[in-house]
RNA sequence: GCCGCGAUGCCGGAAUCGGUAGACGGAGCGCACUUAAAAUGCGCCAGGCAUUGCCUAUGGGGGUUCAAGUCCCCCUCGCGGCACCA
């Protein structure tokens, strides 16, 4: 009984930490910031003649939640480059900030009349305690937060820039709204689901509704922005998806004329080469040519086709929809390459919104019109053969020509160009190339965001001049959005009205509109008279702009096609020096609850950064997350792989200190000052090359792994070379700074490990004296043979002749031919 | 359907130019220390047969090669994106 007792009150006691990483950590966190070490150096300061790296985060949207595990794998790996830059003595720009307008502090404010600037506030303190409580090296100094007006001053003056080139303009279209959000969204905010279209945050119903809004330009830059994801080292993948979502494709534009009125219908084709295939002609329910070409006889069966197809959700239209629907309207067109007559019918499988909202039908050769044409029994004229495969019904792919006039025996490739030069000289048509990419909606009916620098005088906007910005939001109490649509601004009068009668645009700009320039920003914070001095744009923005962008892949269309679209316009400006804002980015994977399933409140499965801080410490927590597994892969948590972290740092810490009865940390009686055995000196150079390789490439993990190596050799010896250890606490100090340097001051180091020089090795200390090959027999293993490193093919191949085995392993055969590759293997093949 | 990425022990993952598959960590097992436990240190740890040793193993099937996790072809599954874009 008594034991149980004993048990129950000494069982649940903490044991004490293995290493005292809660006074450790707190401690250097603050030797940091009084030294000023992470101080990146202006062009013309002191420091600035080093070379640059611009290391960058995609900063956070500050949450109410606080931060979790998944932003500070991004953040780790930047802050690991970050600081071994600095070690390798590069003048890092390493910042961090706030993307803090949105609609969550918003939402907030309209449920508890709290003002969204109180709750931003709050949140932004939270994230900058648990950033710090890291260890990560940012500049605090070029702390920006974009709903300071001092920051979105410069946003609202890049939108008149954008303005003044025209490349802003307020359009009456259909766009998506979003009722629960109370706002529009643009294009590349939502989302196709099952349920159909959805918003991105927050996954609510979306639908079309035409409303005057405030559009960019981005279209006139779809090229560019095309060709120069080619300058960039970006994840494959993602600029698959920028290439997706701009959606160049190239092809003609041929004019049809309707028979029996002077109307001209132009349809967009990426395949002209089938022009003498086509047998019919569809337009969209929209297409404004409906009305007025359809028959009188057929004009009920029309109009009521138009009218169920306007009814029919986007979803109806189109994945669900497994049968095509359509009505012929009674008119006809002349085809302009063969002038032959063919049908006009209305069908909502052609979209009103892409190409000229009209297509000519070529069933031989187009799966869409052959599905359509076998359902209302529509003719299928075949004009192009495989050159190898066997016919098919449907044949949309190249092939060679026939039964079509002067392209007949043309391949695709010359019959395209063959049609597009007839349509050309002939005036039936010309080239064209078209893109998926639309405008991009820009306003929003919101209150937490920047104000559009406008004024209405009238139907007229102008612009407000650069001596009246920032123009702030005026206070309110009242957030909620108006169910008439007008935005929450409208009930500000004094705001709103100026005493000449002009009254200020309601709308404000959209979250991304802060993020699409921060990290220019970030160059140069301070400066009041510019948004960023050329000089310091040029120094930090030299070689491509940032040199490494790390960040969720969720941002592929949307923060990083519109940073990309604005960066070029300022390019165009000449207001920034490279055509490209971000040389290299990475994407981080996702980090999966310890289920396997993604992190939710509601599985309960979330990882608290805070609790695992307090538990094992930052250094620990860091570690653990590179060491999981490649950065880009998406990998499961494991509280147990996480001790697995803290007993590295532990045995690391155990080389310096040992435990005493008593349970203090006194200095280990291992330690010497004795000069390092060959085989520590070559443990530290292999340590030393690997971690530094791994480090150039982001291989994280390996480098931890080459780290975990170099301790269990260390942690193996009887005396332990302290500049051995020093040598360890250099190579540690980017993964685990706080441990680094507190082994660093405990061995006697002067200055912060910080900023010391990362370590170098000499080539033949890594070298070992002997080397085992393996020994192969026709290519299967049969056993090793240790041979001197350096031994050449002619060597080795008398030595394996001489090794006492190498009958057995012939067999009584005969060697035909020895392969010997210097420090891998011998393969004898014998016959 | 199309595009991109991936599949390696019980688990997370290593493996340079094609050259000893499974580094490192976790879990498990054993030993030492301890009155005991925890912690720590050391050792074992793909599977099968077996006496040394041999055989089978990188999602499946073919191929190239002295040699394939790695290169080529076909297929299966998983993840992400796009999806009637003419």
């Amino acid at each position: 009984m008594a034991d149980r007792v004993y048990y129950r009150v000494f069982g649940t006691m903490p044991t004490h930490a293995p290493y005292p990483f809660a006074e450790i950590e707190p401690r250097w966190q603050k030797a940091w910031a009084e030294a000023r070490c992470f101080r990146a150096a202006q062009p013309g300061e002191p420091g600035s003649e080093k070379p640059k790296a611009y290391i960058l985060d995609m900063f956070p949207y500050p949450s109410a939640a606080g931060l979790h595990v998944g932003h500070l794998e991004g953040y780790t790996a930047t802050d690991i480059v970050a600081r071994y830059r600095r070690m390798l003595g590069m003048n890092v720009l390493h910042p961090m900030g706030w993307d803090a307008f949105g609609l969550p502090a918003e939402q907030h404010a309209v449920q508890t009349g709290t003002h969204p600037r109180v709750t931003t506030a709050r949140n932004i303190d939270n994230f900058r305690r648990q950033i710090q409580a890291m260890g990560f090296s940012y500049d605090w100094d070029r702390e920006i937060d974009t709903t300071d007006p001092k920051y979105f001053r410069w946003t609202q003056w890049i939108f008149l820039k954008l303005y003044e080139k025209g490349l802003a303009y307020v359009a009456e279209a259909p766009v998506w709204y979003c009722p629960a959000l109370g706002t529009v969204l643009a294009n590349e905010e939502v989302l196709a689901t099952e349920e159909g279209p959805r918003s991105e945050r927050g996954n609510h119903p979306v639908e079309r509704r035409p409303m005057r809004q405030w559009m960019l330009k981005i279209t006139a830059y779809a090229e560019r922005l095309l060709q120069d994801l080619d300058l960039l080292d970006w994840p494959e993948s993602l600029k698959e998806m920028q290439r997706n979502w701009i959606g160049k494709s190239e092809g003609a534009e041929v004019i049809f004329s309707v028979v029996g009125s002077g109307e001209k219908i132009a349809v967009y084709t990426t395949r002209p080469d089938t022009l003498f295939g086509a047998t019919y002609l569809v337009l969209a329910p929209e297409h404004p040519l409906v009305r007025p070409l359809t028959s009188p006889e057929r004009k009920a069966a029309v109009e009521k086709y138009v009218r169920e197809s306007a009814a029919k959700s986007d979803l109806e239209r189109t994945e669900l929809a497994k049968k095509k629907t359509g009505v012929a309207t009674g008119a006809t067109v002349v085809n302009p390459v063969n002038g032959e007559k063919i049908p006009i019918w209305v069908a909502d499988y052609v979209l009103a919104s892409y190409g000229t909202g009209a297509v000519m039908a070529v069933p031989a050769h187009d799966e869409r019109d052959f599905e359509f044409a076998r359902e209302y029994q529509l003719p299928v004229r075949k004009v192009i053969r495989a050159e190898s495969e066997p016919e098919k019904e449907c044949f949309p792919e190249d092939g060679v020509n026939f039964d079509s006039g002067f392209l007949s025996g043309l391949k695709t490739s010359q019959a395209k160009v063959a049609m597009a030069d007839w349509l050309e000289k002939n005036n039936h048509g010309r080239r064209q190339v078209r893109y998926k990419l639309r405008d991009w909606l820009f306003s929003r009916q919101r209150y937490w965001g920047e104000p559009f620098p406008i004024l209405w005088n009238g139907d007229r906007h102008e612009p407000l001049s650069d001596k009246d910005l920032p123009l702030t939001l005026p206070e309110l109490v009242d957030f909620q959005p108006t169910a008439t649509g007008e935005p929450p601004l409208g009930k500000a009068e004094a705001w709103r009205k100026l005493p000449d009668g002009r009254t200020r645009e309601l709308n404000t700009m959209p979250q991304w509109a802060g993020s699409c320039w921060y990290y220019l920003r970030f160059c140069d914070p301070k400066n009041d008279a510019k948004p960023w001095s050329a000089e310091a744009e040029k120094y930090w923005m030299s070689g491509g702009g940032v040199d490494l962008y790390v960040g969720g892949a969720e941002h592929a269309v949307l923060h990083l096609l519109y940073a990309r679209f604005w960066h070029k316009v300022l390019f165009d400006l000449k207001l920034v020096s490279h055509p490209e804002p971000f040389r290299r980015l990475v994407n981080q994977g996702i980090i999966l609850g310890e289920d396997n399933r993604k992190m939710s409140k509601s599985l309960g499965n979330v990882v608290n950064p805070d609790e695992v801080i307090r538990e094992h410490g930052a250094d620990a927590l860091r570690v653990f997350e590179m060491f999981l597994g490649p950065l880009e892969q998406m990998k499961p948590w494991s509280s147990k792989g996480m001790e697995g972290s803290v007993r590295f740092l532990a045995r690391v810490w155990r080389l310096v200190c040992e435990e005493t009865d008593s349970g203090e940390w006194i200095p280990s009686s291992t330690l010497t000052d004795g000069a390092p055995s060959p085989e520590t000196v070559r443990a530290l150079a292999k340590a030393t090359a690997k971690v530094t390789e791994d480090l150039e490439k982001l291989q994280f993990n390996t480098a931890i792994s080459a780290l975990m190596v170099l301790v269990n050799h260390l942690t193996g010896l009887v005396k332990r070379p302290t500049a051995a250890v020093m040598q360890l606490s250099r190579l540690l100090a980017p993964f685990a700074p706080h441990l680094a340097e507190e082994v660093h001051a405990r061995l006697g180091g002067k200055g912060l490990v910080s900023v010391a020089a990362w370590p170098t090795f000499r080539k033949e200390d890594l070298q070992e004296d002997s080397a085992e090959l393996a020994v192969q027999v026709n290519s299967k293993l049969r056993g090793r043979i240790t041979v001197p490193s350096l031994a050449n093919r002619e060597e080795i191949e008398a030595l394996v002749r001489a090794h006492p085995d190498f009958g057995g392993w012939c067999g009584g055969k005969t060697v035909q031919k020895m392969i010997v590759v210097p420090g891998r293997i011998v393969n004898l093949i014998s016959g």
